[in-house]
RNA sequence: GGAGAGGUGACCGAGUGGUUGAAGGUAGCAGUCUUGAAAACUGCCGUGCCGGCAACGGUACCGUGGGUUCGAAUCCCACCCUCUCCGCCA
């Protein structure tokens, strides 16, 4: 949610920004609302002050004046409550609808053709034959079984078999190893000049399902034909680790002298991926779910923009743990979500379709979802603002895992190890 | 799934219709005392919304939503959650 008063200042600059990021807002009609809104919270506080005088200070009852007087009131009351309630739905529903502002370096555009690469990391592995498909040679070295997964669970599932079942936990053992190291972390911190502190990542296992209200105020919750909801209950399976990490500290202040708070969550992300058919149907790269180990960061609003940095500093480290070749992109107002205020994605090189394809992303909130979290950063002062949150991917294993199969294959259909990766599949050099 | 108990401020805990935003305690902060610390004592110590440059004023909030009443933390209804025991279970 962004600042109401922050929209009251700047209308113009919300519409056109808002306009920037492919969301129409009625601005005016949201004014509007407010100004409504403002003056039936007053009309009501002021009858309430005139039935709280009219109470008597004793025990005693008070005489049938009073008593008539007071229940007139008391019919006002609820009538100017009725007035308000409709005006502070749809106040509230259009204001949740105003998008996140985004920085200034944010390229402007409509989709993703608009987003800038900043920087080209590593070299196109070259081939002595026809680089395949990841999922060719998974498939080839029964590492991936898709047509059996269909059979029982249908498109967009797989097997994931042997080999590369050791693969997926040895890049989470590195994830959590190198992020739990805060000398891994200081290094990047002073590699990059960013104004931190050197505190390493705490792992956590959320939940996997939350709660309507829960999801709601992450912005992040969007129609069923994008998200499971699990029929019978209020839940709803999340779509990211994010989603549960956010929303922990949701109805709470959280004292100053706590953060930052770094998390490195690992679940399994549920999407439906509606609207992608025939899009990525074969391989790792577009399932109905994943697992991914992400960060997620509560920050001051000072250092809210350097954790976000430091975030894709630890991407970027760790791809080149990995020696995958990748670009970053700064994604354009279009591509980057609502409540982003700055995206970045991170995406490898893929031999077989000789592109570049996202393996990661990074968001900077600002303090866009605390508000509507509610979460609350108490200052050493007393004062109380709303903290940042920034999250962003540190392995999403299937994708990572695909780039690794194609760009580590070799003509026989073998997969070479990435050294970073040995020591936790036991010395093993090849799959 | 069955039976029972319970949800009050950071925490413990009182409060069953009328200055109760809420006793008392703990923790925290400031101070007195002390060479320092402890102890003791004194003061401060919730959040949202509305108005105000501010000081401050108004209002709401005792699991959630509704209801009764001139007046609700306290009474009524529905729901949610937690705990204990039993059952089932990785």
């Amino acid at each position: 949610m962004l600042d109401i008063q922050f929209i009251r200042d700047n209308p113009k600059l919300v519409s056109e920004k808002s306009k920037q990021k492919n969301v129409s807002v009625e601005i005016d009609k949201l004014l509007e609302l407010d100004v409504k809104r403002r003056e039936l919270i007053n009309k009501v506080d002021t009858l309430k002050a005139e039935q709280r005088e009219l109470n008597p200070k004793t025990k005693s009852k008070p005489d049938h004046a009073t008593i008539e007087k007071a229940t007139e009131l008391k019919t006002e009351i609820s009538k100017v409550e009725s007035d308000l309630i409709p005006v502070e739905k749809s106040y509230l529903k259009l204001l949740r609808q105003v998008p996140n502002m985004p920085t200034e370096d944010v390229p402007i555009g409509a989709d993703e053709s608009a987003n800038v690469v900043q920087k080209t990391v590593g070299e196109a592995p070259g081939f002595d034959f026809k680089p395949k498909a990841h999922w060719e040679i998974g498939e080839s070295r029964d590492l991936i079984d898709r047509e059996r997964a269909v059979k029982i669970s249908g498109s967009r599932f797989v097997y994931l078999k042997g080999d590369l079942v050791r693969l997926q936990f040895a890049l989470n053992q590195l994830a959590i190893d190198q992020l739990t190291d805060e000398k891994v972390i200081e290094n990047l911190i002073t590699k990059h000049k960013l104004n931190l502190v050197a505190k390493p990542y705490v792992p956590v296992l959320p939940p996997i399902m939350i709660k309507t209200d829960a999801y709601e105020a992450t912005g992040r919750l969007k129609a069923e034909e994008t998200t499971y909801k699990i029929d019978g209950d209020d839940l709803w399976l999340i779509a990211s680790a994010e989603h549960s990490l956010c929303s922990m500290y949701i109805n709470e202040i959280i004292d100053e002298s706590k953060l930052p708070i770094r998390y490195l969550g690992y679940s399994t992300s549920f999407r439906r991926e509606a609207g992608t058919y025939g899009k990525d149907t074969n391989g790792l790269i577009r399932l109905h779910h994943f697992d991914k180990m992400e960060m997620e960061v509560f920050s001051t609003p000072e250092t809210g923009l350097d954790e976000h940095l430091l975030q894709i500093a630890i991407q970027e480290h760790l791809m080149g743990l990995l020696n995958l070749p990748y670009h970053v992109l700064l994604k354009s107002t279009g591509d980057i979500g609502d409540p982003n205020a700055r995206g970045v994605d991170i995406e490898a090189w893929f031999p077989s379709q000789k592109t570049y394809r996202e393996t990661h992303t990074a968001d900077f909130m600002g303090d866009y979802q605390a508000r509507s979290l509610k979460t609350r950063l108490k200052r050493a002062n007393g004062e109380i603002i709303f903290p940042h949150t920034n999250d962003a991917t540190a392995f999403a294993a299937g994708r990572t895992m695909a780039a690794i199969i194609e760009n580590y294959q070799t003509a026989d259909d073998h997969i070479v190890i990435p050294e970073v990766l040995r020591p936790y599949m036991g010395g093993q050099e090849e799959i």
